[in-house]
DNA sequence: TCTCGATACTCAATTATATGAATAGGCAGA
DNA sequence: TCTGCCTATTCATATAATTGAGTATCGAGA
């Protein structure tokens, strides 16, 4: 149920199709929620029947045409109602901690060669949300910025996004650090 | 298809009712997996016919009777299995980053008054996993029970929701003093 | 020229999660 | 004694998310 407003505030940056959406969603956005192409496509079209989104077509000639949507004034009031309620608290979920937990009863091998694997992938991202925060500030200084810039939400929703990324880097690495040392030492499994 | 296996490696730390598995769920494990009561009684349910936990019934007098769970030899395996393939990303999805990313848009006061409330949950979260470290270390200090303990796993994601919940909690913290400023400085809405 | 990736979207089917309501006895506090 | 919470679980329904397949055109590079 979350998705819609998810998208709504997605939206109020500008006007994107669907596909760009899509991309949004695999950035930046990704910061606030993750979803994938056919769930927006599904999401706006409800939204447009509800009205809290319109669409326009775009004609192209070297592409396929494509429709830009945008936010309606109903589509803003129902933002403003979806802040003003209570929201669930965030969860964790992920696989690889699953395996972490089970990971002195299992093989670890396979385990510690993940943890790598997604420092290496938080790595990319830290420096990706890196160059998105500098572009949403541009000269200013983050203090100043946020004191004085127009539209400083995506800016905070990817501060939380590198921060995650940060501690998810730390962690992975010294829990591979740990499991590797205990693998040598103890020569188990 | 990977709340079974959040099972199956909550249940590696012994015999769990459903009910006890639904409180786990509430606190400790939460930090790789959540879930509600009702979906793990029907994951039990079908991890039991597929024989990958055993369960057995434990009369009680002064209260319901219930029916613990172990895990099989099977279930062992399956775990095994799983830990081997990839996992997929982890990702943020929460409410409340979707408000702070609409939140110039829109009435900030509601938003801010819950940035406040995480904090809080966040504080009582942090100390119930610091006892709860406590508590799985024993006399030992981190270092030289993560190179000894026997049963690491659940004290490595418990080190996982401590520092997701101090990130979390500070980030609360400085959106708030973010916006409230905002709100005060250029009296907006 | 042929393939491959990017743009742009749709449809169907399945699986996973969440919501809501019920049952039922014991025990603690007002 | 009445109220409500804790233990312990089940059933049904609804919503959300994932998986997989498919369509069609353009331009770049082998």
């Amino acid at each position: 149920m979350a998705l819609r407003h998810a998208v709504l505030a997605a939206l109020l940056d500008g006007e994107y199709s669907g596909y760009q959406l899509a991309k949004a969603f695999d950035i930046g956005v990704a910061n606030f929620w993750h979803a994938l192409p056919q769930q927006l496509y599904t999401e706006l079209a409800k939204l447009e029947r509800e009205g809290l989104v319109a669409g326009r077509q775009v004609i192209q000639e070297s592409r396929p045409n494509k429709r830009l949507f945008r936010v309606t004034d109903a589509g803003q009031a129902e933002l403003e109602r979806f802040a003003a309620d209570v929201s669930k608290p965030s969860f964790i979920r992920d696989d690889l901690l699953v395996k972490v937990q089970a990971a002195d009863r299992i093989g670890t091998a396979s385990v510690i060669e993940q943890l790598q694997e997604r420092a290496a992938a938080a790595d990319a991202k830290i420096e990706l949300l890196g160059e998105l925060l500098l572009r949403l500030r541009g000269d200013a200084d983050e203090e100043e910025f946020l004191r004085t810039g127009e539209r400083i939400g995506p800016y905070l929703t990817c501060l939380r996004g590198l921060s995650f990324e940060r501690e998810h880097r730390q962690w992975c690495r010294r829990i591979a650090a740990v499991l590797g040392e205990r693998r040598s030492s103890h020569a188990e499994r």
